[in-house]
DNA sequence: TGCCAGGCCCTCTTTAGGGCCTT
């Protein structure tokens, strides 16, 4: 059994959002949201909704993304979706690829509709320059394609990026485990992990789950 | 008009700078 989080301890939600732009400081807006619920390292549900966020979004993100400005004039508004999403989100603790940046836009979406979340982060992409410290870079596609990720072809689209997210996060979890000789993980220790520098990381995570096989 | 972020890590560092990663 993996063992998972501080708040609700077998939840975990795998979250990416795409954005109109890099900054919810300087106006940016949530544009789609999706996300994999695990409970116990199964899936046991998605979401995933475009919303409007009220703005135009530029030609960059539309070509990016593949989320057109007629796609989203259709969709209901951030604040109806993301009101629905924190539903979804419970007390579970959230996992996302550069969790800095989704964390971000999560909670600016939030606090426009003054409702807030349990659940702590942990971060995908710094935890791989851990576990893949050798991969040639730790974006999201390249890991997928390094590690032969299940995935559709869809990038940039928010459940397919969660998706991929999913599998990364498993796999890890399972290359820790057989590596280590360990049967449980616990959410705070792969949030630990992401944390300690390059080097330490094997000893620290010797420290927490013993020696490498 | 042109530009615009933020958090984290690494190292030729720590009184800093540059690269990575996300849209």
């Amino acid at each position: 059994m993996i063992e998972y989080g501080n708040t609700n301890a077998d939840t975990v939600i795998v979250v990416d959002f795409e954005t109109t732009g890099m900054s919810p400081d300087h106006g940016d807006r949530a544009i789609e949201v999706g996300a994999v619920k695990l409970e116990e390292g199964e899936v046991v549900d998605r979401f995933q909704c475009l919303m409007n966020p009220g703005i135009r979004i530029n030609g960059f993100i539309e070509d990016f993304t593949g989320i057109t400005n007629a796609m989203l004039k259709q969709a209901p508004p951030c604040e109806e979706v993301m009101d629905e999403f924190t539903d979804f989100i419970g007390d579970g603790n959230l996992v996302a690829h550069n969790a800095s940046f989704d964390r971000r836009f999560l909670d600016a979406e939030c606090c426009r509709i003054s409702r807030n979340y349990k659940g702590d982060f942990a971060c995908s992409m710094l935890t791989a320059r851990r576990v893949y410290p050798d991969a040639p870079n730790h974006k999201l596609g390249t890991l997928v394609e390094l590690n032969c990720l299940p995935n559709d072809g869809t990038f940039h689209r928010a459940l397919a990026d969660a998706e991929m997210t999913t599998h990364l996060w498993l796999g890890m979890l399972n290359d820790i485990r057989r590596g280590y000789r360990i049967e449980s993980i616990s959410f705070s220790l792969m949030q630990a992990l992401s944390r300690v520098s390059k080097t330490a990381a094997p000893g620290f995570l010797s420290r927490w789950t013993g020696p490498p096989s």
